[in-house]
DNA sequence: AGTTTATCCTGTAAGC
DNA sequence: TGCTTACAGGATAAAC
């Protein structure tokens, strides 16, 4: 934040999708100071100096890391922006399905990031507000809790927990759901997010997901039902069965 | 308009 | 041992 980016690669097409090119996509960058640093849902959102605003997405297997260009690049290294400070911003991202893209206003209001609903952590409804959003939907919750529409920042993992925690089925009707369900849905929200959080995230076997020093996050452990099929209940001891709700 | 499905991609794990 | 296949899932465009 406050550092300028005084050189940019994308070495990756896929990378710059958002964009017209990977060529725009330095561009735009090359030269700007970084203003802020935020964040919505799971997009990272950073406005520039001139009006624009630097957009990205870790997607599944995305992660930035800063580094002295000294150090090798690692394998699937689809970004690089060197800092008016000699330190380089890296994204490494093996399945690219994560992007770092450079907007203006009007192509802002254009992406899905317009249309994100309130922010899982930092703007979570209360139930009276989340029962007006779901209204008239009849998609089971856990795909409404998916779309991001709804609400920005919840993902595969944690809306398991999250439903496992307050006692919904996956597959129930979002709109049947009132705010006596909700209650404890949205509670379940803030405590899964504060463990995750807490315990610095959830790392899956494939280390895909590190924290900014490399270490792995401890969250896993604390799972109750994701990626533990066929293993008991840790409240009733009943195994736990697999059911794919969206694919 | 809301909902579902296909698509993108590659490292890893499981199956033969 | 080496090859093939399935699986993982973010967002989004297209189909239903």
């Amino acid at each position: 934040m406050g550092r300028v980016l005084t050189s940019v690669e994308v070495g990756h097409p896929r990378t710059a999708r958002r964009n017209a090119s990977p060529a725009e996509v330095e561009t735009r960058l090359q030269g700007r100071r970084v203003e802020a640093m935020g964040r919505h849902g799971k997009f990272l959102i950073a406005p520039l100096d001139d009006g624009y605003t630097l957009v990205a997405h870790l997607g599944m297997s995305g992660r930035f890391s800063i580094a002295e260009p000294s150090e090798d690049l690692p394998a699937h290294t689809h970004f690089v922006a060197t800092l008016d400070d000699g330190r380089q911003i890296r994204f490494v991202d093996p399945r690219t399905f994560g992007f770092v893209a450079a907007f203006d206003e009007d192509e802002l209001a254009d992406t899905g990031l317009a249309r994100l609903g309130p922010d899982a952590w930092e703007d979570l409804p209360d139930a009276p507000e989340l029962r007006r959003s779901l209204r008239a939907r009849r998609a089971p919750i856990k795909a409404l809790l998916l779309d991001q529409t709804v609400i920005a920042g919840l993902g595969n993992i944690y809306v398991d927990e999250v439903l496992h925690r307050a006692g919904i089925h996956p597959l129930s009707p979002g709109g049947e759901l009132t705010e006596e369900r909700l209650e404890p849905l949205l509670a379940g929200v803030g405590v899964v997010l504060s463990v995750a959080i807490e315990s610095g995230g959830t790392t899956l076997d494939d280390l895909g997901y590190l924290l900014p020093d490399g270490r792995a996050g401890e969250n896993l452990g604390h799972l109750a039902v994701y990626g533990r099929q066929g293993d008991p209940c840790r409240e009733c001891g009943t195994p736990i069965e697999r059911m794919v709700v969206r694919a």
